[in-house]
DNA sequence: TTGGTATTGATAATCATTGTCAATAAGCAA
DNA sequence: TTGCTTATTGACAATGATTATCAATACCAA
């Protein structure tokens, strides 16, 4: 196994969080990225895409890959249960869902098939409202 | 809305559809083009890529995104109903798996959020017995 | 403070996928 | 069957997200 490396504190993971923090939704890293430029910080594209990344493996923020295959991130609230998301495909708007029973049922259903390490993915994506209307 | 076109039924598009038909796991583009090449076809990668997304989008075929953005493509039998996999994130075996009321329950959410043409997707991944133990 | 080493950032490289466009071949009408 | 219209094909260039490279820099433990 991988024993964590714990990461250092730096400047640029600090003004990753804090970002990370102040907006809520998802974004993919060079959204991220932007956003961090806009605020006159000097991370590169590169460190925003190692720090997401690290950060998602030790579960610090939630990732989720769109149909086009972008990676998109977003803050995980501490002491947040794993969750889930109702997702618009065209504006990317995103609201929590809570899928009952689910994770117990996954554990079960995998467990009888004799699988281990156990990970999942539940998106449920469609049309907002406003992206409905403005999509006839 | 996009009144279906219907396609023409040219020899590689016919190709294409047997070899889905003749190996029923997922597999990638790239991956079902040199199937095909194996097999003496002489289809080009380009309308693999094409073919794979319109029978997806008809619903033709089964298409899930793996977490390094690659498509993947399975037949879907012709009658089933639409289907979840539990899937080994190692060496790719996917089985069928059923989730109840799932579909019914995802339709009554969305609607009450006001999202309509919904999709969803529901990977659970883990590693299989094969791979588990090949793993420590 | 200092040394060892993880991290950074500019940029090149990768890799799946899509666009381009002339050549080809479905499918329809006569 | 023949000819014609137009979707489809395939080789290859282009895109776009992500990853690798590697010298310079900055944590942080001693």
């Amino acid at each position: 196994m991988t024993a964590a490396p714990k990461p250092r504190q730096t400047r640029q993971r600090t003004e990753i969080l804090s970002a990370l923090a102040a907006a809520g939704d998802f974004r993919s890293a060079q959204q991220w990225h932007d956003v961090l430029r806009h605020e006159s910080s000097t991370v590169g594209l590169a460190t925003v895409y190692r720090a997401l990344q690290s950060l998602a493996e030790s579960g610090e923020v939630d990732a989720v890959v769109t149909d086009s295959g972008e990676t998109l991130y977003r803050r995980c609230e501490a002491g947040e249960e794993h969750h889930h998301h109702l997702r618009c495909r065209r504006c990317g708007a995103a609201e929590e869902i809570d899928v009952p029973d689910f994770e117990d049922w996954a554990a079960k259903l995998a467990r009888k098939h004799g699988y281990s390490s156990l990970d999942h993915t539940v998106e449920i994506t469609g049309l907002c409202t406003v992206c409905a209307r403005s999509s006839d």
